[in-house]
DNA sequence: GTGAAAGCGCTAACAG
DNA sequence: CTGTTAGCGCTTTCAC
């Protein structure tokens, strides 16, 4: 490992001119700076980051909470957030809570503030109580994707409309003709997914078609779920024509149920999920849904919470990101029965 | 932020007796630890990590280098990795590198043996001359998967048989009675799966069988790649009774494209992949494929790479992580033309 | 322009 | 048992 104090004496200055050219700060005279540069060169000088945030105070990475990121939603907001990171110079650390309020806790107190000064949280069954004295100790925390952006939450947020959400699938269902729907909804760990249930049922008030739902049902959020779920509900509800999942896994695990019971969709079935993942669209026949700007919340968090660490007063603590889009594509028809 | 020499001073002890009692290190008399202990609770005093690692001389995390976290093989890596980590008091950084080797040096260059003094590299296209400048700077670098455990790298790493992995996906469309068999050969960005062809290749000729295969394509690693190839091969081999995918995302794009030719699998054709993604057995059919170990190697990757730091010279180089194994599901059947 | 010095929060000898 | 003393590598005033 080569120091600053190493390439200092290289270069017959002391270390704290290799770190105002280094750093373009200051003063330097052009045949020193060339000095230094030559020395850190030939030494092949990188500066040590855990070093540099000790002394500007300053934790060097940012913490990405999910519960877990071998879910098939967070890889994609994982990504994006890493990239907006990289390019204000953090590096993201990623933390796997496991759905485990204690994991979680032990992750903030742990990192937040010390490691990390921002903390990125999704869906990670986190406490908020845990969450707030968090921010009490100085971090910064921000909720990744808040659901509802007509309650603004205790702490920052970027919030994703997600009754808007559920009132496209419904307002796109019912325009295809279908009267007898079946809702499932993901929960399990995860926790319920009120808000876009409300949405979708709010719009189908609006419509005048209040009665629309004739079978709900919680599930487990994953393809799983939705597959036994679908299974059960396909049986008990053979009369619907087509089915809201407030998630695409659910939705696609609904879909394999219908092809192993050998109904049709989207002939005998329309399916609709929500989120649009990246497997959504690969599945046959491809998943209609309701995307959500994943990529862009990501983005948009990172943002937030740098400019709140910058700046804890000034910025306003919720920002709206895009609204959800419906993505019409293959598992969704007219009612034809 | 409260500090070590707070919680000192307010239990009338100095910052060192402080450190012991807190890292259990040294002899401190229990009512001095019980003082230090009741201002540390009082105080809420969390251990500054940055602080530490620099004291220590050691980095606080390790970093996972791959080409997108967002490709459906990494999270499932990640997550054992990130776990393994935190087992052993360190973070996980996620460095996508979108195969570009620019950004992989430049990640390197800037967090190895600073912020991270351990880096897990998957394939994400990085110069292998980079990672030995890296390891020769004193960061530590292991691969977490390598392909060919029978020609060990210039650096340390977990080696899968992935020449046993093609292997086993060869035996068993033999032994299902399939003559003529269409290959898919995953590559694009991230390289060929050179040796995964080479156990498939072998095992045919082993097995007497080596003029078997009578398509054989190159494609994009992903569902896209093995939807457009997919077509192409069923269109120009239409006599192929089954298809090997390197991968499984090939592998599922293929099952799209027979089913948009309206070609039962596994009745017409069987598929069988490689690597045993999570999406493999939620497709359907559900995937029949080759597992690779995946979970397993993180681990391992992970357990090598802290070894390593720790004893730089007294560590075999290369480990191998338990056999890829079959697994039998429903997109392979008898040949039955 | 450049250097000297203090300090970020913590650990690690070594003294006492 | 506990305190003192040096740093870890870097940044940042503030003199010169």
């Amino acid at each position: 490992m080569t120091t600053l104090s190493q390439v200092a004496q290289r270069a017959g200055v002391t270390s704290a001119t290799v770190s105002n050219v280094l750093r373009q700060r200051g003063k330097v005279g052009a045949d020193t700076r060339a000095r230094v540069l030559a020395a850190v060169e030939a030494l092949g000088y990188r500066p040590h980051l855990t070093a540099r945030a000790l002394a500007e105070g300053r934790a060097p990475t940012l913490a990405l909470m999910v519960s877990s990121i071998a879910n098939p939603f967070y890889p994609e907001f994982a990504l994006a957030a890493e990239q907006a990171a990289r390019q204000h110079g953090r590096f993201l650390i990623v933390c796997n809570t496991n759905d485990d309020p204690d994991i979680g806790r032990a992750y903030l107190d742990q990192i937040a503030g010390t490691l990390s000064d921002g903390v990125l949280v999704m869906n990670a069954n986190i406490c908020i109580e845990d969450l707030q004295a968090t921010a009490r100790r100085g971090a910064t925390v921000v909720l990744g994707m808040w659901e509802k952006p007509h309650q603004p939450p205790a702490l920052p947020c970027v919030a994703v409309d997600f009754h808007l959400a559920g009132a496209l699938a419904a307002r796109y269902l019912i325009a295809l003709g279908h009267r007898k729907i079946g809702v499932m909804v993901g929960g399990g760990v995860c926790g319920v997914h009120a808000e876009r249930e409300r949405g979708f049922n709010d719009a189908l008030l609006e419509l005048g078609h209040g009665d629309a739902v004739v079978h709900r049902m919680m599930v487990h959020d994953s393809v799983e779920g939705g597959l036994q779920g679908g299974a059960a509900m396909l049986a008990a509800a053979p009369s619907i024509t087509a089915v809201f999942a407030t998630n695409d896994l659910p939705a696609l695990g609904l879909m394999h149920a219908a092809a192993d019971l050998g109904i049709k969709v989207p002939q005998q079935l329309s399916v609709i999920g929500l989120t649009d993942i990246q497997g959504a669209h690969q599945a046959r026949p491809a998943l209609t849904t309701v995307a959500v700007p994943t990529a862009q919340a990501a983005a948009m968090s990172v943002a937030l919470l740098l400019e709140l660490i910058a700046e804890p007063q000034s910025v306003a603590p919720m920002r709206i990101a895009p609204a959800p889009e419906l993505v019409v594509r293959a598992s969704t028809a007219r009612r034809s029965d």
